[in-house]
DNA sequence: ATCCTACGATGGACGCAATCCAAGTCAAGA
DNA sequence: TCTTGACTTGGATTGCGTCCATCGTAGGAT
């Protein structure tokens, strides 16, 4: 990721100290932190930094396929920095922590096509849901 | 679901007239509703029917397995009562529509031990995404 | 190097979904 | 019928995220 702001700025990105400072903490940690988590992060660097400012970045970097939201039930999303290797998500029910995990096989193929009711569809995410170890107890 | 009553009769529920409208509304409808649509129309039968109780009624249906609890991407969740089978979800990207679909296979079974890292890993949720027949233009 | 201006940042108000809480109500067993 | 504690209520509160008017600034133009 570290020419992520190559990337950007080739895409037409106006490169600010904001945005250089979410995209560093997004590279530097490659754990699935939230919004605010980020947030944190991003003000220990540039104290001012705002949260809008924190979520505005983060939509954009969706939107450019750089990073991935992951919609974890009930609770703030996460964010991703690994979006160029395909994998799912395996999700704690009592904290909430994210692992990425690669499962054999691909579920698309497992949808017949009696089974599309006309869709197109594109992609298939899976996210397995247990408990992780500090949890178990 | 007709005699889900009775089976939460046996495992202790206090049936009062509120949990009843709640299952009603669930049982007459297959679709998947909001809480706050399953609340409207719980109104319309028991007019002083408070969200609150919904929810919780939600809850413990879900709790109990009577009900599938469907995350869709920061809007509400939506119920679905079709638990009786185990299935999956199809979702447009378009307009949100969902179908419920009945893939091949058992995704659970893909995900190796070696790929748990310690997790006690209870459940598998595919969501299918694209787009369906009157979006695809 | 300086100026311009449109794009980005700010932060407080706002909105929505869901939960919490203390007080009141009532289903169902004794 | 009485009693009890499980259930309901509705308003307050929380959590997460978005909106918006205003201010600031990156980077091209001169």
């Amino acid at each position: 990721m570290s020419d992520l702001l190559e990337r950007l700025r080739g895409r037409g990105w106006r490169l600010t100290s904001q945005r250089r400072v979410v995209a560093e903490v997004l590279d530097g940690e490659h754990v699935h932190l939230t919004a605010d988590e980020v947030h944190a992060r991003a003000a220990a660097r540039l104290p001012e930094i705002s949260r809008a400012t924190v979520y505005n970045t983060l939509g954009e970097l969706v939107t450019l396929g750089e990073v991935i939201e992951v919609a974890t039930d009930g609770r703030a999303k996460r964010y991703d920095p690994n979006a160029h290797r395909p994998h799912q998500h395996l999700v704690c029910t009592g904290c909430g922590a994210i692992r990425d995990v690669h499962p054999l096989g691909n579920p698309l193929a497992d949808l017949p096509a009696e089974q599309r009711f006309g869709f197109t569809v594109s992609q298939a995410e899976v996210t397995y849901r247990g408990l992780c170890p500090d949890c178990t107890g």
